[in-house]
RNA sequence: GGACGGGUGGGUGAGUGGCUAAAACCAGCAGACUGUAAAUCUGCCGCUCCUUGCGGGCUACGGAGGUUCGAAUCCUCCCCCGUCCA
């Protein structure tokens, strides 16, 4: 063990954990938690449990991520737990659609390609990585029967999942009628008092659904997880706030102290309305290329400017305030302050140069309004003249030719910086050379005839 | 298994024989305004052809047939979903 003078003083720690968190339960406990471990000088076993029911990454499944970074950052040790295991039960935690089983196979594809995407943002050497396969697969039956034994169903059902969807269907039969696996859609944004209708509408509007005994088993099996890792403190979403008391109380029920939790709030997405989600279209994938990324980020509104400054970027909290009170004292451009954020974010997941560059280019574009100095590029090949509708639609920057000729109809197409009023337009294809095609706010494509 | 109700464009959801490429709203796209913001305003928002026109053709209202000059709308069968009863 190391000495204790490894770790920043506890209220620096306090300070830098609670950054942007939404609740820490309970308060009292992981305070005495940091304490014990600055005095004895054992790091805490801070861990992330995740599903990999998906490929891809994005911005807002970094934010509970980031947090686990910042125990690393302070010292601790941060466990990557993946969900290889449960994942194949599914969580019925605010799921909005039915959700097939994944397969064996599925599962760990995504588990690899979430490993790739983590450590962009945890450091490798440091992280522990377990998988609950590891022992969930053993589990036999009587180990699950034990499991489930401490805990009562009265309390499981109190989960508000849990119990709106049996208010809302009446009759226990046909709850038992329906093996459904589907789920009621309850989003929750990160401020309870500005829930908007959109939200609302979604929850009232759901169907009730029927609940499996299955689903009353993933709090425990993960809890399970939480058993063997003996975690000090477990980090989740806020609408996993549920799961992690199970696990904390399940905890203790095999004699460990019972670990605090963390819960971070949902990443609004770009629309500013619902959480971001790849199926509202309204996201950032952290594999996105740079000026992309900086160009939707900046994108987003002044005040949800904000929350991404807590959430996705390692700036203290008492950073952020400051900056708030700038802009508003009219010190600092709000565009200025997005752009800083964009940059910040651009270089973790792409470096400084590139984020640098991102930011250059979006000036040159967008404020001077000049040609990017690096369109994407597409090469074709020396031919007769064709129509410039049907080239937008070659080139991938329109979906159908009725698409480009309104386009070019509305004004929003750009030939060599000059707009396009001729929807019979031609373009020569039989000498080399670049043009500069611009459709609409954001598509630029230098096309080459060689 | 029985009784009802329902399946419409990316979403919600009107429309019960021609005026309906199909109301309205949302989402999306473009233009204006800006700080590429947001908000707002205007327009667009199935595909395709050309002579780019309040133009022509094609496709579309779960599926397959049918009635009719004409069907998202009526009939038959099938599939699917929901509610209630067992």
């Amino acid at each position: 063990m190391n000495a204790p003078s490894r770790f920043p003083p506890v209220d620096e720690q306090l300070a830098y954990l609670a950054k942007g968190a939404a609740e820490i339960l309970p308060q009292a406990e992981f305070e005495a938690k940091l304490e014990h471990s600055a005095k004895t000088g054992r790091p805490l076993r801070a861990y992330l449990g995740v599903d990999p029911t998906a490929p891809d990454l994005h911005l807002g499944h970094t934010v509970v991520l980031r947090k686990l970074k910042h125990f690393q950052d302070m010292g601790h040790t941060a466990v990557f737990l993946i969900g290889d295991f449960s994942a194949m039960i599914g969580d019925p935690t605010g799921q909005s659609e039915t959700r097939p089983p994944l397969s064996r196979a599925e599962v760990d594809a995504n588990a690899r390609t979430y490993l790739e995407q983590v450590f962009k943002i945890l450091d490798r050497q440091k992280t522990e990585i377990r998988y609950n396969s590891e022992w969930l697969a053993k589990l036999g039956a009587e180990e699950i029967v034990r499991l489930c034994s401490h805990y009562p169903l009265a309390r499981m059902l109190e989960r508000e999942d849990f119990r709106s969807r049996l208010e809302a269907g009446g009759s226990w039969k046909r709850q038992q009628s329906s093996l459904q696996l589907s789920c009621v859609d309850s989003p929750r944004l990160p401020q309870p008092d500005s829930t908007l209708p959109s939200a609302r509408k979604l929850r009232a509007v759901a169907t009730p659904q029927s609940i499996a005994i299955h689903e009353l088993l993933y709090p425990l099996l993960t809890a399970y997880d939480a058993v063997m890792l003996k975690s000090d403190v477990e980090l989740g979403a806020t609408e996993q706030k549920f799961n992690l008391l199970v696990h904390r109380d399940i905890q203790r029920e095999y004699g460990l102290p019972g670990q605090a939790i963390l819960t971070m709030p949902i990443l609004v997405g770009l629309d500013d309305q619902r959480k971001m989600s790849k199926s509202y279209g309204n996201y950032v994938g952290i594999t996105e290329p740079p000026t992309e990324m900086f160009g939707k980020l900046m994108s987003i509104s002044d005040e949800l400017m904000w929350s991404y400054w807590e959430l996705l970027t390692d700036v203290a909290s008492d950073g952020v305030r400051r900056m708030r009170q700038q802009v508003a004292a009219g010190g600092l451009h709000p565009m200025d302050a997005k752009m800083g954020l964009a940059t910040k974010i651009v270089a973790d997941f792409h470096g400084e140069p590139a984020a640098r560059e991102a930011s250059e280019q979006f000036r040159r574009v967008f404020r001077e309004r000049r040609e990017p100095d690096q369109a994407p590029e597409r090469r074709v090949a020396r031919g007769e003249p064709r129509r410039l509708v049907a080239l937008l639609v070659d080139l991938g920057l329109a979906g159908s030719r009725s698409e480009a000729e309104r386009l070019v109809k509305q004004g929003g197409v750009e030939l060599d910086g000059a707009r396009v009023e001729d929807i019979r337009l031609e373009i020569d294809l039989s000498r080399a050379g670049t043009r500069l095609l611009r459709a609409g706010k954001k598509k630029f494509l230098r096309l080459t005839v060689e």
